[in-house]
DNA sequence: AACGGTAACAACCGCATCGCT
DNA sequence: TAGCGATGCGGTTGTTACCGT
């Protein structure tokens, strides 16, 4: 006799979810926030269990995910931060805003760690670094593919449809980004710069037929935005400096902060 | 065109941890 | 402080698209 599964699967859905699933699960979301999971989707009339409904949530629908490709510098501070904190990957997940734990862990584990393993030998971040940026050229060059962005393309996900509405503010500093990207953070709101999110491409359609709106941007307004190389070169300095430092208790409490 | 192999990623599962009573 | 439910996390699996033969 097993342990008892944590939701009682007769009857649930399971597998991809459908456009009304994730219209259902936004919709109430945006009535009545996030939590109480449990009983969630009995409440929005779904038929998942809470768990599911939470992963969709988190790792999906939520407008603050940056649904784009997985940049050079962000590959980078993932491959650090990996080296410094192992398969952490909600730790590694806090330092990149817009990335959820599972996108990055998949990444991980497609892209980076067979890299990681040619590399052992000889390899330095840098270097892989630009090993990626390098492949990444190459392979657009085979590709036939026009550079249309300053962003060079490594991990091109499935279609997704950049939404005009969320804005948030840009923060840059460390203390900030300690405090997490999650919506309900005390992140900066200071200044005007724009970043834009990717949303299901369906969503579009979807709510037009159902007058549905999408949460509102400034509900993740503190979400602190990537692309900025040296931002991430700070953020990875900055845990350096602390697994580095003599004081074993500050190097110790590293993993309180990034709690 | 058909088939097999593989990469990418969404979703599931079970254990760990948290927080309330 | 023990018990229990809710939530978070990381490992794993399933599905699909793509590519080479």
């Amino acid at each position: 006799m097993g342990r008892a599964p944590c939701c009682s699967k007769v009857g649930l859905n399971r597998g991809p979810w459908t456009a009304r699933e994730d219209t259902l699960l936004i919709n109430y979301i945006q009535a009545h926030g996030e939590g109480h999971w449990r009983s969630l989707p009995k409440m929005a009339g779904l038929l998942r269990c809470g768990k599911s409904c939470r992963l969709r949530w988190i790792n999906y629908l939520r407008p603050d995910i940056k649904r784009g490709n997985i940049t050079p510098d962000e590959d980078d501070l993932i491959i650090r931060l990996h080296s410094l904190l192992g398969n952490r990957w909600s730790l590694i997940a806090k330092r990149l805003p817009g990335r959820t734990d599972n996108e990055i862990k998949n990444y991980w584990n497609s892209h980076l760690s067979k890299r990681v393993l040619n590399n052992s030998q000889t390899n330095s971040t840098t270097r892989s670094c630009r090993k990626a940026k390098k492949a990444t050229e190459k392979k657009q060059k085979a590709n036939n593919v026009e550079e249309k962005e300053e962003i060079k393309v490594l991990h091109q996900p499935k279609a997704s449809r950049v939404s005009p509405f969320s804005v948030i503010s840009r923060s840059s500093s460390f203390e900030s980004l300690i405090s997490g990207s999650s919506s309900s953070g005390e992140g900066s709101k200071g200044t005007n710069d724009a970043y834009v999110f990717d949303i299901p491409s369906y969503w579009s359609d979807f709510a037009a037929d159902t007058n549905l709106e999408f949460p509102d941007a400034e509900a993740f307004s503190d979400a602190t935005p990537v692309g900025d190389s040296n931002l991430l070169d700070d953020i990875f300095e900055e845990y350096q400096k602390l697994l580095d430092g003599d004081d074993p208790g500050e190097r110790d409490s590293i993993f309180d902060v990034l709690s």
